[in-house]
DNA sequence: TCAGGTGCTGCAACCGTTTGCAATTGGCAT
DNA sequence: ATGCCAATTGCAAACGGTTGCAGCACCTGA
């Protein structure tokens, strides 16, 4: 045994010398190189599997400039970690998570509460991940705008903006918002309360499409009945609560959320209002809960699947170098019993019937 | 201008030219090394923010073998992303994320199908993370022993096995299933059904509750009331519409997540079976949701918050090779009106009183 | 004036892969 | 036998930080 050699600081090498062959071979043969023979590159996979090989992350990253890394933000507005209490968030981060690792990507998620755009910032130069996925909006536009200007790829769930220099994949909310208050509307509801801050771009979208139904419909817009509820606490209980405590009156209510609607109705319940007799009730999200609640909720489904597809599709593109584009995905109403009125209409004073398990369902009335 | 210097390739040294010291100064200043004089530290870090200049990680973890970032994986049992959508797990998810960012940590995030172990190895051999965390052994104890075995550090959210080789840290869920139980006696049940799958060891603990409380009043083992329920999928509806439909008989149901609850709720609800009159309901996890159903849900909470601070303190202590230790944290009976049968009991004939908000906070009852 | 500290700073050798380029091999036509 | 080409393989230089060790400046006490 001469001294020349000194012991392989890198397991790579020992891959090597078990192969009987090169460094290099061995990275370009567990790379599929096309430079390398069969024969040999089944000779050094074989070698790297019985030494339990796997290529060094920090050695790689810092040869190629790539991490095999999606960073994926969860901005919260302000109300801390209430947010993501929100089942929609788990929905969309499984999907993304299912979509990431098809993909050969890890995810390093973070949540951050303050300014987004410092955690990007730290990212992106620290070259953590190749690209980042943010999920909402939230209040942080402006920030985003700056952040997508420095050229990292970026790709942001959320509304479509005016001026925006990033690239969206989002559900058509101003639809979602118009779907909703139709279908009241047409369940005979005139005075129709909206749920949800619109500091958030979805749900100014959302309302939006609430106001042209009302405009559709020809009913004037009754601003006491806008109310701004933000996500994850449940200010959406103590606004309705105080709404029907203070005697205004309403026969219908568009929610921003689920979680919102849910919590309108516990409100109502404690009143004894029947839902929807009284006060028909659309949410939005569609979230697994959503069909089990007493009456189950009619909402406006937001496609999480297609969602997480084309929000990593997208991104990979901007990684690729390609052209990647700002998308719009159809949500759709989802009719359960929480806005069907008609029984109610026509024995106003009697308890309609018992829904059978079928409406628990739901039914997809627009697809787009 | 001389030939003789090429361009500086790394951006350090860009901040090291601009704050006129050496690579190596700029490196112990910005890692707070007490070699620097607090004037060049000061200097550098200037320079560095100026040029927002961000350490790289992959050069970083090369050189000194850490990543600053631990695993998380959420091992899911056979129903896909079915078990993903537990509300339990955003909730731990999100203590997670916090407590891992208040430590420095990134956090990356995979759930598994198949067995965690390969995917752990990945991670481990491929030093992407300094550790993992394990949410929850599901199925995979022998899969997690052998990694173990590795000496990777590893810290798994779940039940104390019988010669485990890995620290977990987990609620107490033996005297969980036992609180359940016996708050379900004290309401005068005598048939109690209990809902889960015993695969999942967190679920055979809880029953060991549910069968000690059983001995405890003095009432037999009923295995037809011993429901395999798995996590996430709608079986606890079909499991106790099955039982109702089949004409078996019980006065009360111990959950083994509140998900399966509000689904057996809903069962009782569709065949016009009054909750808690007719059969008390117990749950377990208490998510936020919890406090919200009809009628609010009696249920075992589970300390999220702490439980992911233990969970991160004894895997950072076992990064600094110090000594961890298996830890449980007691789990709290809340007491909400899916239980409380007192008043029916009385007259079992007529609708109880509504129970007022209050009774939606909940009551801490154990707190060990 | 000088030896011996003390307190900072810089040099240069790594860390484990990837990859441009050169070198080697074998085959084939001349 | 020789030259040439294609197919593989190996050499060595990055990639961007970190850190042991040496060096330098300055100070103190003798």
């Amino acid at each position: 045994m001469t001294r020349r050699k000194r012991k392989p600081a890198s397991s790579m090498a020992e891959v090597a010398r078990s192969a009987g062959v090169s460094l290099s071979t061995v990275s370009r043969a567990l790379s599929g190189s096309p430079l390398i023979s069969e024969a040999t590159r089944r000779r050094v996979r074989k070698a790297a599997e019985k030494l339990d090989y796997q290529v060094d992350a920090a050695g790689s990253s810092l040869r190629t400039g790539l991490t095999r890394t999606i960073g994926v933000v969860i901005p919260l507005s302000h109300a801390a970690n209430q947010s993501f209490s929100d089942p929609f968030f788990l929905e969309i981060l499984g999907a993304l998570a299912d979509e990431l690792s098809v993909c050969g990507y890890n995810m390093l998620l973070t949540k951050v509460t303050v300014d987004p755009a410092d955690w990007m910032e730290t990212i992106a130069r620290g070259r953590r991940a190749d690209g980042i996925i943010v999920v909402g909006q939230s209040l942080h536009h402006e920030s985003l705008n700056r952040m997508a200007g420095t050229g990292f790829p970026m790709v942001v769930w959320g509304e479509q903006l005016a001026g925006q220099r990033y690239v969206t994949v989002g559900s058509d909310n101003e639809a979602g918002g118009y779907d909703a208050t139709a279908h009241l509307l047409s369940q005979s509801c005139r005075r129709i309360a909206f749920l949800g801050d619109v500091a958030a771009p979805e749900v100014t979208a959302r309302r939006e499409g609430y106001l042209r139904a009302l405009r559709a419909g020809g009913i004037a817009r009754m601003p006491q009945l806008e109310i701004a509820v933000r996500f994850g606490s449940d200010t959406a209980y103590h606004a309705v609560a105080a709404l029907l405590d203070a005697g205004v009156e309403f026969d219908g209510v568009v929610a921003c959320s689920d979680v919102f609607a849910i919590n309108a109705m516990r409100a109502l319940a404690e009143r004894d209002i029947k839902v929807p007799a009284e006060v028909a009730i659309v949410g939005f999200d569609d979230i697994p809960f959503a069909a089990f609640t007493t009456p189950p909720l009619t909402t406006i489904r937001q496609n999480c699947k297609s969602g997480a597809r084309l929000l990593v599709d997208n991104l990979l593109r901007l990684l690729r170098g390609q052209a990647s584009a700002t998308m719009v995905i159809p949500a759709e109403l989802v009719v359960r019993s929480s806005s069907l009125r008609e029984h109610y209409r026509a024995l106003p004073s009697i308890r309609g019937p018992r829904r059978s398990e079928s409406d628990t369902r739901g039914k997809k009335v627009r697809s787009a």
